[in-house]
DNA sequence: CAAATCCTCTACCAAATGGTAGACAACCGG
DNA sequence: CCGGTTGTCTACCATTTGGTAGAGGATTTG
């Protein structure tokens, strides 16, 4: 039943359209990869948009269960915003393919960004009232949760996948530059968020 | 001698680049927008990429003008730091396509992204050097400068560009909703870099 | 006014794109 | 062992892509 031929065909799209990019991946190329004929692509999917809905689908599903993993045995308040963090930079270590595909369906705009956003309604459902209950309790500055929650994820996406703009600067993308990297995050994540009271 | 149609061409190529993307804009649907025919425009540049390199030229010396005069009688320390956050939601709200072309080019990776870090690379160094003034005197928490400059892009750009992930978060791109996200980015940041003894 | 230059156009083109039709081999249950 | 299903393939196809060749009108220049 399970078809592993489907499965590596999407191994292999979230690779090139989180890297590449989905307009610059032709089902030809992708059928290279793979060494199989275009056709067996669209024997498994209806059309190249299919391909990518599905791995949408198949991405936001690993996406959750990696940061709620992360999650397991953390305390709280600041614990959890830093458990999060350093899933998402494992994340960025260990398949950097899947920020990459995130960043790329939100350039992408609707239907594929409609459709990743409501597949991660769960987490940004769990996000927004954990971080209203920590104002609440006095733990965290006061902010509007939702800008918040953009907020927090441009900066960490953007420590993680503008690799180009970090190249640029000179800076060649290591494993140590990425820790580096966290480090910082986590600091300035720390002052921004929490009241000055509470460590 | 300063012929119109290329600054047309640019003009146009702008908008469709910095919002559909390069690789989504042919020369025929740029052509069109303008009513002229694809071969006037490869009259003015020699190829697609030209067009691209011509317009990352100029977007970043625009870029720079108005960062620039964003800081123009702004005061020292946090006062700065602001002033650079005002002008960038200040374009973003008159000429959005260009941080989304910044934002695309940034994606494109090199040769694109290289000559727009290199274009743009002026104006790093004075942040560079702001920034380690700043630290040196105490008045900003101590980070690395080059890692502290991404995250502040990083989160300015993300906050001010992910208009899908925040449309499809249900909250839509008016201009009320910017100056609410640009008073929380202040706040954050203000927050994150700040030395707390100072205001 | 003739010649050269400048600019935009029509007419093509080869390659690549997403997609269809259907042949064919392997495998399956009856 | 045979008819149907499954999965991959070859053969096409229409459209779109970036790009070339060169005609021809307008404008400038000698």
């Amino acid at each position: 039943m399970s078809s592993s031929t489907a499965d590596r065909i999407l191994d292999t799209a979230l690779i090139s359209f989180g890297t590449r990019g989905y307009d610059a991946t032709s089902l030809d190329a992708l059928a290279g990869a793979l060494d199989i004929r275009k056709q067996t692509i669209l024997y498994w999917f209806p059309n190249k948009e299919a391909v990518l809905s599905a791995l949408i689908e198949r991405s936001a599903a690993e996406l959750s269960l990696a940061l709620e993993a992360g999650l397991e045995g953390s305390g709280e308040g600041w614990d959890k915003v830093a458990a999060i963090v350093r899933a998402v930079f494992r994340l960025a270590a260990r398949r950097p393919e899947l920020l990459g595909l995130l960043r790329e369906v939100a350039r992408l705009g609707p239907p594929a960004a409609t459709q990743m956003v409501a597949a991660l309604d769960p987490l940004v459902q769990r996000a927004n009232i954990f971080l209203e209950a920590e104002m609440e309790a006095g733990r965290m500055r006061r902010h509007d949760p939702r800008l918040l929650l953009l907020a927090i994820y441009s900066t960490v996406i953007g420590m993680v996948t503008e690799v180009e703009v970090f190249r640029a600067m000179g800076e060649e993308p290591t494993a140590r530059s990425l820790v580096r990297r966290r480090a910082d995050v986590l600091g300035l994540l720390r002052s921004a968020l929490m009241t000055p009271v509470e460590g």
